[in-house]
DNA sequence: GTTGAGCGTT
């Protein structure tokens, strides 16, 4: 029960300092940020080959090497590509379409909560540099006083630091701080579905199947089989892109040819649809078999506050793409407003209709812009959720959406094959190069986004 | 010199 430390420094030649280690001999990723702020994850030097290797990161920990545990050795920051120290003057090299998305997804000012009293637009502004060029920082006061509020605004220059900051809670001059997107910038709500049909299906295709058999797309949030048997299902993905991949296949699983499709939205004709069908619980009807939850949780503010933000619906939304009147957001549809992201120009031009695809998933070409855009702005929106969940102290939260294992972990005998045709961001980033789950953001691109990305982040 | 959910003097 003793406390175990491990070394961290934030690069070569820099002076390591002693993190504490959790009971379960992983290391919280929070507790490696709160040292190295926009720090994603850790490496360290193979004695054999020379190279670094990646930690293994899964939910939220990073887990000692399986060859020796942490050791006396030095561990190393590992960074988001952007965000490396030594590479600050390397923003410009990034990658034209990288380039262009950054122009696209346009940031927006970011609410940043919980701010210590102390804390000045200078901290502030240095504490965010961690994670990209900052474009403002400013500390609200109280004009006659000039005490702080305990709240601010930041902005940044590119829309991956933005989502990489609100994907995580932050740790500034000792208090746990929120990132949010202001409610003055609340919008048009746009959602893509994350769920399939699986039409064909079997009765012995349990529910376990088909998530065993899909997991290898991408993570899995959800599946569903109505009861009685009728030879349908449902499957939820957490990444959208990887949902609408699948749709229009035919895929073989147990011997039986299934066929993937739209889960078509009931139309609101409220009859016999599967509304009723299931539980009326998103996420958290599924236990994450989680060991106790995210020990080491920061006291700070609401933890369900941005949760409830950002996936407002574990309600019986499911089906029915509307959500009009309702909680908004589901599982199905990751809720890209409370991303920030949102239709350029299209505020309050969405003439009523909640769900722009809601002819059917290739409808992403409906968009009121660029599909590409938005398939990566939901990638990076996915990628944030989770390292949100997982930052959260909440235990709930971890079980909501690490119910099934990231397929990387899943399916050991499949190691080389992990969401091997995938090509979108999560799952890259879930595979994060050396690191086989990695949904905090390892941030380093593995080689298969260059060899195996199907044009996920072509903006043609 | 105290406080701790919220939403921005431009």
């Amino acid at each position: 029960m003793s406390i175990e430390y491990l070394q961290v420094a934030e690069d070569e030649g820099e002076e390591p300092i002693e993190l504490p280690t959790e009971d379960d001999g992983t290391l919280l990723l929070s507790t490696l940020s709160a040292q190295f702020p926009g720090s994603s994850g850790l490496k360290y030097k193979n004695p054999e080959t020379k190279t670094f290797r990646g930690v293994r990161l899964s939910e939220g920990r990073l887990h000692p090497p399986p060859d020796g545990g942490w050791g006396s050795q030095v561990f190393y920051c590992v960074f988001p590509k952007e965000n490396k120290r030594k590479c600050d003057d390397n923003l410009e090299n990034s990658t034209a379409k990288t380039k262009r998305m950054e122009t696209k997804l346009r940031c927006t000012d970011l609410i940043v909560l919980g701010l210590p009293w102390k804390t000045t637009e200078q901290n502030l502004r240095e504490y965010f540099e961690a994670f990209g060029e900052v474009l403002m920082a400013q500390v609200k006061k109280d004009p006659k006083t000039g005490q702080s509020k305990g709240f601010g605004f930041i902005r940044f220059a590119s829309y991956e630091s933005q989502m990489r900051v609100l994907a995580q809670r932050h740790m500034i001059d000792g208090r746990w701080c929120d990132v949010k997107v202001p409610n003055s910038k609340e919008g048009l709500i746009q959602q893509v579905p994350c769920k399939v049909f699986i039409g064909r299906c079997t009765e012995d295709l349990t529910s376990d199947d088909l998530r065993e058999y899909f997991g290898k797309f991408g993570e899995v949030t959800d599946v569903f089989i109505p009861k009685p048997f009728r030879a349908f299902s449902f499957v939820t993905f957490l990444d959208p892109e990887v949902a609408q991949s699948l749709c229009g296949e035919d895929h073989i699983i147990k011997g039986v040819s299934v066929h993937v499709s739209n889960a078509a939205p009931k139309s609101d004709t409220r009859g016999g649809g599967y509304r009723g069908d299931r539980s009326g619980n998103g996420p958290s009807n599924r236990g994450g078999g989680g060991g106790g939850g995210g020990g080491g949780g920061p006291g700070g503010p609401d933890g369900a506050g941005m949760y409830n933000q950002r996936y407002n619906g574990t309600g019986p939304n499911q089906g029915n793409w509307g959500n009009q009147g309702g909680p908004r957001g589901n599982i199905d549809m990751p809720n890209l407003q409370a991303l920030g992201i949102t239709g350029q120009g299209q505020q309050g031009n969405n003439q009523g209709n909640c769900n722009p695809l809601g002819m059917g998933l290739n409808a992403l070409g409906a968009l009121p812009m660029n599909p590409a855009l938005v398939a990566a702005a939901l990638n990076q929106a996915g990628w944030g959720l989770i390292g949100n969940l997982q930052n959260q102290p909440e235990p709930n939260f971890n079980q909501g959406f690490n119910n099934g294992p990231n397929p990387a972990n899943q399916n050991n005998q499949n190691n080389g094959g992990r969401g091997a045709n995938n090509p979108s961001f999560l799952n890259w980033i879930n595979q994060g190069g050396g690191n086989q789950n990695n949904p905090d953001g390892q941030w380093s691109r593995p080689p298969q986004q260059s060899q195996e990305s199907k044009g996920f982040l072509k903006y043609d």
